[in-house]
DNA sequence: ACTCGGCATTAACCTGCGTCAATATGCCAG
DNA sequence: CTGGCATATTGACGCAGGTTAATGCCGAGT
């Protein structure tokens, strides 16, 4: 059995991880609204300095205090918490664009802790300039606000899964999120992707064992729905595998932001 | 046994359900930071006009177009979502002063639904307010966002109790979160409070079912930890329950905001 | 007074998933 | 080339918690 990379298998469209887009916290809230072009130029400045991090380094570290968020330019990290026994919880997966310390850091000390998953390009941003923002650009602050209903949301559909779905339900319903926010980032084909986690990872965010994943993956396999190989995600059956999940992805995308008032409206 | 009231059992200080605070965000977000008379005027504003709505009503159905979100002024509301086979899971349980609606309506079609749990007094607030806060109120909109830092943080716990919490574990740290809320809202006393709800309901909070809630209740009772008889819950051994529950308050108290920047900080 | 419907309580039984352990595989450091 | 480490894979076994159903209590409606 070939372990190579496989590029091309079927023609598969399979985006380089490194897409390298350059300011895609801009990008990302320009999908909420338009935008002038000093508001752009602002969020384009928010993406300088950046500090790139190796794989599986302590981003935030529960327990220590941070006065910065970041954004997360390029990589994937993880947010999660670890138990007093050992056991850890993946609360969620940040793909490029997403801003990381959001709970986290806004408590006397880190409630949660963020690693690298992959080599990662970060940008603080320092409470000053995020409160600057919504001095200064109240509908980047609007967006922002905007933005962060979608992962309440997501962290609503994780709330589902991990309480009311079979481990088969969470792993196909995972897969499918996965495909969509991926390929909202320009970093997954039609119907694969590459996911650089290991499958203990993934057992944490499912909150399931290791061993257990397995055996769904092995499933999912045999049922000729998805195949997973060296960290490369194919779905073979999405009508099967959406419905077997009960994956809707609207909770993916909010609507666009209502037209901002200019005057007073008290 | 006794069935009734049981009102002043040991002397517990059970603060009545219906304490009336008049404008409960504006207290709120008053503790997150100091608030001029503008500012706290807006606020005192957004209370008006208030709806009562009887017990078990749908605030919000899953599903249904909203434009507004609500203060939530008096009584509890649970947020949740109900899968197509019928299971439920209570996403998180709203007290008086919290802002109802995030995210569920920011979406095309809310996401997820809200009913109330007792008679409650709502007061809507239109998305064209909410912007005209931002552009107007911008330290308002900046305490809004750590407000919902809060309830991230709260998500995350919950995240954690159904995927890596044990039954018995889940139950107890549920009662001391909602002790901890409720007596910041002054719902409770020392070490008890009124809780309306049904077992089956904390089941769908906790991601499990009637029949084992109900076991678990007895086994905290015959441990001598807390008793739980006609929604009144009483603490008996606050530090054993805190350590069998893994329970830190920290996420539950966001940091003071900081100074926040008058002029240009970009 | 009688019934009905909601809720708490408990028991009997079953299963999904965790735990533990053994084996395999590729990768990196020396 | 070699040993060690991380990860994947698989099996055996046990248990936490689900399911179903029966019982009982209470309050509301008639």
């Amino acid at each position: 059995m070939t372990r190579l990379a496989m590029p091309q298998k079927t023609g598969l469209c399979v985006s380089s991880t490194t897409s390298t887009r350059a300011f895609p916290l801009l990008e990302r809230l320009q999908t909420y609204m338009p935008m002038t072009d000093d508001e752009a130029e602002f969020l384009r400045g928010l993406h300088e300095p950046r500090r790139k991090l190796p794989r599986r380094r302590e981003i935030i570290v529960a327990g220590h205090r941070y006065d910065t968020l970041f954004i997360l330019c390029e990589g994937f990290v993880s947010r999660y918490k670890v138990l007093p026994d050992g056991k850890r919880q993946v609360l969620n997966l940040g793909l490029p664009g997403d801003l990381m310390g959001f709970p986290s850091c806004l408590f006397q000390v880190a409630v949660n802790s963020v690693s690298s998953l992959t080599e990662v390009v970060v940008a603080p941003i320092s409470f000053a300039k995020l409160f600057g923002m919504f001095t200064h650009f109240p509908r980047l602050a609007a967006a922002l606000f905007w933005s962060s209903a979608c992962e309440s949301a997501m962290d609503g559909e994780h709330l589902v899964d991990l309480g009311r779905r079979s481990a088969y339900e969470r792993l196909a319903h995972l897969i499918l999120e996965l495909l969509v926010r991926l390929r909202a980032a320009g970093l997954a084909g039609d119907l694969s992707y590459m996911l650089p986690l290991t499958q203990e990872l993934i057992a944490d965010v499912l909150g399931l064992s290791g061993p257990h994943i397995n055996r769904m993956i092995r499933c999912l396999r045999e049922e000729g729905l998805v195949t997973i190989e060296d960290h490369l995600v194919v779905v073979h059956d999405l009508a099967s595998l959406s419905s077997l999940a009960g994956f809707e992805e609207g909770y993916l995308i909010p609507r666009p932001m209502p037209a901002f008032p200019s005057d007073a409206i008290v």
